[in-house]
DNA sequence: TCGATACTTCCATAATCATGGAAAAATGGA
DNA sequence: TCCATTTTTCCATGATTATGGAAGTATCGA
């Protein structure tokens, strides 16, 4: 993961409405939510949680899908990974070290290795 | 940790300069390094650098402290173990998931349990 | 094809953020 | 105390971001 995408991830997640969005999808898991029903479950603007989810998907934080005529969203458990992994790379150095354990979730079965 | 708190040490690390200089520092690991030496290290400015630092240190991610006349920063693991916890609270809300590992860096012994 | 529902795009406004030069503090040595 | 070094604050400029109303697009059922 590269320098630039990680900024705009860390970007997409820095604002009040899109943490939100995005915590709501990651504990939605990978059936994720319709716009619709995110939009009620935070009291946010159609135009303004548009904008957002616009910003979560270009982050690559995000996917959708369309279904019928709802669009349907879902975190992405594998960038998320790379993000924390990117954040703790080569942590203090050679020192000994806990590293990170990937928080994949065993019902996302969308990307296998 | 609180949401507020969260999308202020996002928006910290959402900076190519500041992102640069968090690993620079989660690599230096406790010791850390003057300011002079990060703005070094990574060619920024004086004045630039010190208003990026006081960004991450109002966000917790990192500390400082002077040093003869030196004022050295260093990264804050702990502050960066409790983020990760917030982004992949509840992850798919009670499936069976792999949750995060601190990745509490084992020579960093400024804040017991 | 019509109407209702579900979302998105467009747009103007207001707010926040990044940058580096110049001046100001703080520290330590002579 | 005086000077050199190190870092911070102040400030003006330019750039980016968040917001929601109104209009546009897409999907489905009848």
């Amino acid at each position: 993961m590269e320098s630039k995408s990680v900024v705009i991830a860390l970007a997409a997640l820095a604002q009040e409405s899109r943490l939100a969005v995005f915590r709501l999808l990651i504990q939605a898991g990978p059936e994720g939510f319709s716009a619709g029903r995110i939009a009620e479950a935070l009291g946010i603007a159609p135009s303004s949680l548009s904008f957002h989810l616009k910003e979560l998907v270009h982050a690559g934080l995000v996917r959708s899908r369309q279904e019928s005529r709802y669009v349907i969203y879902s975190a992405n458990f594998e960038v998320m990974n790379e993000l924390i992994g990117f954040l703790t790379e080569n942590c203090c150095r050679g020192a000994p070290c806990t590293t990170s354990t990937p928080i994949r979730c065993a019902t996302d079965q969308e990307t296998p290795e």
